[in-house]
DNA sequence: CGTTTTTCCGTAAACGTTTACGAGAACACA
DNA sequence: TGTGTTCTCGTAAACGTTTACGGAAAAACG
């Protein structure tokens, strides 16, 4: 068994004994922790000596129950199917900032971990039904999205980081400027005199996938360049993925001399799959990855890629769902609902 | 606003609804849903089946209150000072091993994460005196800890990633076994024909620097090799502390041939340092690191590391945990106090 | 049929809070 | 002094569960 405390003041107090050895109500102990206007100025500092001095903190289920409202956050990250390791880096500095806005309102953070590579409603739904959280926060939104119908309907409120078809103008959400970078990409590679570029993207639902795709197709276009469908491929979103699709737009008889990687596990995959051919990233053909992660970094060579700023964005959701709870709104019609946020290009040795 | 559900089954239906729905009393309904023995079969029946129709989930908070459990489990994600990005992806796998085994119990993950480069107990002291969860599982544990020394005095039930010389024996640990790999790493360089070997660890009161040194200085000896103190320098846990730090070794006049690095963001930046000196890792110096990560693998030259199975660490010590909770216990006497694990060498490019 | 056991269920208390309500005391004002 | 107002606090209900207890009905047993 545990250590147990010695003489010290128990863990275990309640506002009972707090009320009882002041002599004093519950409810006027109550008050004066929770800086009620009405009690007098003395018992509250007599209240919140005592307070200190019995080691007291409310119970959090107590307050839950009464309250309706369990002060914690859901945040639920399932890894896209194939993704063992790599997507789950990208959330970390978002979930830091994430936490440290909640943490500043007293709110907790709850992380859903599905499965890697199995979609898993089931442990949102456990969450919202055991009302275990006061809102949730979705990652690796899908071009459809279930989970978001499943909260829309519901009533619950949440907020994503990625955009969705789903659920309409409801909910706060915060984004990658998917489009915007591959269009820069594409804007990169032609001013360095590339006209065949190719693009490799996710084959899932996912809907940043189509975004990318979106942004390239309209910089190739502005630039009187054709888009060649051979150029295009879809791949698992995973270095497996990258390393399987990747020979399929370097066979066809006039080759690309650029590749935008929509994802930096793919890019990682495609490369190994282009040395393998004896094409050099970087000297033979130009690489951009969308998505930098610290593997880009370290990647020989290293690879160019856009950066978006991953802990700001976590406060910031964290911000925007907390201005959409009845509970945390500010002023009326200071609501955010939906942000797009730019992405900054890191040159480096492989375009 | 978000959107109300319609017609449907209310999100937020008792067990007094579900009582009344079937002219039974509550008590009956709890019992029949929580398997009691003393309900009749028919009602069990008819109560599981109003309980999907009307889509009757126990309120948490309520069950929290009444059981005194919380059923969630917290995790204290504390980076080391100066980690910005690479200590935490080392723990998104050991995460969600470790959530995978909680949720088969129903309990569920609470993320308590420290600002980078700041120690703060006082996060956890929240979480522990507000009775936010039911245990909690320490992570980057220091050679003494306060944060042990505050569960065991609290009587808090915990469990850590990593052993600590606080708290004696009373807690289950699982360890990674940087001794053993300090020794297998010497063991591999010196049949490589390597002499001298320097260690590059944290400077930090990190209780694996001391692991992998007494490894790396027991090899040695075995080997007839004098300790040089020469050889071993503390820095920073990041990549500026690797750069810092490494020329340091190289600046006596009998060079070390090898190096074995306690930490993948030290090697990282140590290698870059040596670049800088026109010392080419892998070439003209052997260079080892005890605990791989993506980085790793993808660095130029690949670095040679020692892994752990980081998922299934999280998986058994989940287990150790539960196990040491009174309400979990299996069969007295099963309980796991400490384990220490191996760690499997990854042959790469760069010894 | 009488007695004992078993089965099943309702009642009510308890977990630790917050808060609506009301009441007594103090005070202000005429 | 009488009346109205303000301060301050205690009482008790409520949040949604679980569970100890007891009792009625049914079953078992002689």
């Amino acid at each position: 068994m545990l250590a147990k405390a010695g003489g010290e003041p128990s863990l275990a107090s309640s506002i009972h004994d707090l009320a009882r050895h002041l002599n004093i109500s519950i409810g006027t102990v109550s008050r004066a922790l929770n800086g009620r206007a009405d009690v007098n100025a003395d018992t509250r500092q007599r209240v919140l000596e005592a307070a200190r001095e019995l080691n007291y903190s409310p119970n959090q289920s107590g307050r839950s129950l009464r309250q309706g409202a369990t002060r914690s956050i859901a945040f639920m990250l399932q890894p896209h199917p194939g993704d063992q390791q790599y997507g789950e880096p990208f959330f970390i500095p978002f979930l830091t900032g994430l936490q440290a806005r909640l943490a500043e309102h007293d709110l907790d953070l709850m992380v859903v971990m599905g499965e890697p590579g199995q979609y898993q409603p089931e442990r949102l739904r456990r969450v919202v039904e055991t009302r275990r959280a006061d809102a949730v926060v979705l990652a690796n939104t899908r071009r459809k999205d279930d989970r978001i119908d499943y909260l829309s309907k519901a009533g619950f409120p949440f907020a994503t980081l990625g955009r969705s078809q789903s659920g309409g103008d409801t909910y706060p959400s915060l984004d990658i400027d998917f489009e915007r970078a591959g269009d820069e990409a594409v804007d990169r590679l032609v001013a360095r005199g590339h006209r065949r570029i190719a693009a490799i993207r996710p084959s899932l639902d996912l809907n940043f996938g189509y975004l990318f795709l979106d942004g390239y197709r309209k910089a190739l276009k502005r630039h009187g360049i054709e888009v060649d469908p051979g150029l295009i491929a879809d791949g698992f979103i995973n270095e497996a993925g990258g390393y399987q699709v990747t020979p399929r737009v370097m066979v066809s008889r006039d080759r690309p001399t650029a590749i935008i990687f929509n994802n930096d596990a793919m890019a990682l995959g495609g490369c190994k799959a282009l040395a393998e051919m004896g094409i050099r990233p970087g000297h033979d053909v130009a690489v951009i990855v969308i998505v930098d992660t610290p593997l880009c970094r370290y990647f020989s060579p290293a690879l160019t890629a856009f950066r978006p700023s991953l802990g700001p964005m976590g406060r910031r959701l964290a911000e925007m769902l907390l201005a959409s709870l009845p509970a945390f709104a500010g002023p009326e019609g200071t609501r955010i609902i939906r942000e797009v946020w730019p992405l900054e290009l890191i040159a480096r040795e492989s375009d």
